[in-house]
DNA sequence: AAGAGGGCCAACCGCAACTTA
DNA sequence: GTAAGTTGCGGTTGGCCCTCT
């Protein structure tokens, strides 16, 4: 100790902005690997020029396989509108409730949505009120009008300062003093009830060991097959909010000559050339050709499989393919290679063919750690958002 | 067509809470 | 018990995008 504080990370070496695909894939992949037992150590880890913080945020709040994107339901804002009446702004608090949602989702959600549809509802049932008070005012005695007027003004304030860290003056609560602060507590127990563990950390491992060993997909059959050691990835038929992220991750279709990623509109985002990624990749890589890597190791991940399963693994792996095409609106792209399944196949086999030349020990380098990223190895070039993440239409 | 303005959202910042040595 | 280290949380902001003029 007596080494000071040090500084969460070093601002100068770090990037900041937004992520580009490659730094997303290289972040999830780790993940998916080794999960995110420390996150000040896992960029340096993953090879990452970012800071653990960033990375923590970019995985709960983006990258997350359960994250659930597109808009609130009116279902989600009624339960965000009732525990933000309850609870305040603890945005985590809240989330907790809404599976998939993360707490800057709904932080955003509240203050560009909710706050101003309630503000302008209480608006008008504070001037319905107000009409109403005046033409009462004339038959009723001054006193009693002053203290409900103020009251109804207290409700509709207490809904709007947000600012406050923990504001729980929600209109129900304010000027019932005691009794109040019993209902809260007790409103905020049973809210917590069941609710008390972080929603977020779903992923904790042993750093730099490998989580799945059985993530080694040669089919998504071992995809979120797995144990709560890891993070689920669901087959075509799950909930498929569920795998937007991870089936954009694993969709990209990187040019294997130039280590590229190819957008479907033919933009180009380069993806740096670091060979021990991409041999990581490999081990998670859905479509995989075959297991015959040519390394003895591999044998361990890639269980060998006679040939019927392996065929049928094709054809899944096929199936799953273009689930994720559609899924992310690339049928034309599909239908161009409509030759289809022999054009993927060759594809794949390229891209296999490719990526076999910088395998390496997996095992080894999960023994010894990942290895020590290179900054020359990186571009920092970087694509502003996901190609293909379906951005929200307003609500 | 262009630029102004506002909405939206991902990401950053700083602090608090918690954990570890 | 205490200080350092780490993680989590909530507030804020920068910048993209859409609409309006």
């Amino acid at each position: 100790m007596g080494r000071g504080r040090a500084p969460c990370c070093d601002k100068t070496q770090v990037k900041r902005g937004p992520w580009s695909p490659a730094e997303d894939l290289r972040l999830i992949t780790f993940i998916q690997k080794f999960g995110h037992e420390n996150w000040r150590a896992l960029p340096k880890q993953a090879g990452l020029l970012r800071c653990g913080k960033s990375c923590r945020l970019r995985w709960i709040n983006y990258l997350r396989p359960d994250v659930k994107r597109g808009n609130f339901t009116k279902e989600e804002e009624e339960t965000i509108i009732k525990l933000h009446k309850a609870l305040g702004n603890r945005w985590s608090k809240i989330a907790s409730h809404l599976p998939g949602r993360t707490d800057n989702e709904i932080k955003n959600v509240w203050n560009t949505h909710l706050k101003k549809r309630i503000s302008s509802k209480n608006s008008t049932a504070a001037s319905d009120d107000q009409i109403s008070k005046e033409s009462s005012i004339t038959s009723s005695s001054p006193s009693s009008s002053s203290s409900s007027s103020s009251s109804s003004l207290s409700s509709s304030n207490s809904v709007l300062s947000s600012g406050n860290k923990h504001n729980f003056e929600s209109p129900e609560l304010v000027g019932n003093d005691i009794q109040s602060d019993h209902h809260r507590k007790d409103l905020e127990k049973n809210i917590d009830h069941d609710h008390d563990h972080d929603h977020h950390a779903q992923v904790k491992k042993e750093p730099l060991k490998e989580v799945t060993s059985s993530f080694s997909v040669s089919s998504y059959d071992s995809i979120g097959s797995n144990s709560s050691q890891i993070v689920e990835v669901s087959k075509p038929g799950d909930d498929h909010d569920h795998q937007e992220n991870y089936m954009d991750l694993m969709l990209l279709d990187y040019d294997v000559n130039t280590m590229e990623v190819n957008q479907p509109d033919d933009e180009v985002i380069p993806l740096e050339a670091d060979f021990d990624f991409w041999d990581m990749l490999d081990n998670l890589c859905p479509f995989q050709p075959n297991n015959n890597h040519g390394h003895d190791h591999h044998q361990v991940h890639c269980h060998s499989s006679s040939f019927e399963e392996e065929h049928s693994r094709e054809i899944e792996n096929k199936k799953w393919f273009r689930y994720l095409e559609n899924e992310l609106g690339l049928e034309a792209t599909a239908k161009e290679n409509d030759d289809g399944d022999e054009n993927l196949q060759e594809l794949v086999a390229k891209d296999h063919d490719v990526k076999e030349s910088f395998q390496c020990d997996i095992e080894e380098e999960a023994r010894v750690g990942v290895q020590e990223f290179d900054p020359c190895l990186t571009t920092t070039t970087y694509c502003p958002m996901w190609p293909s993440l379906p951005k929200k239409s307003p609500i």
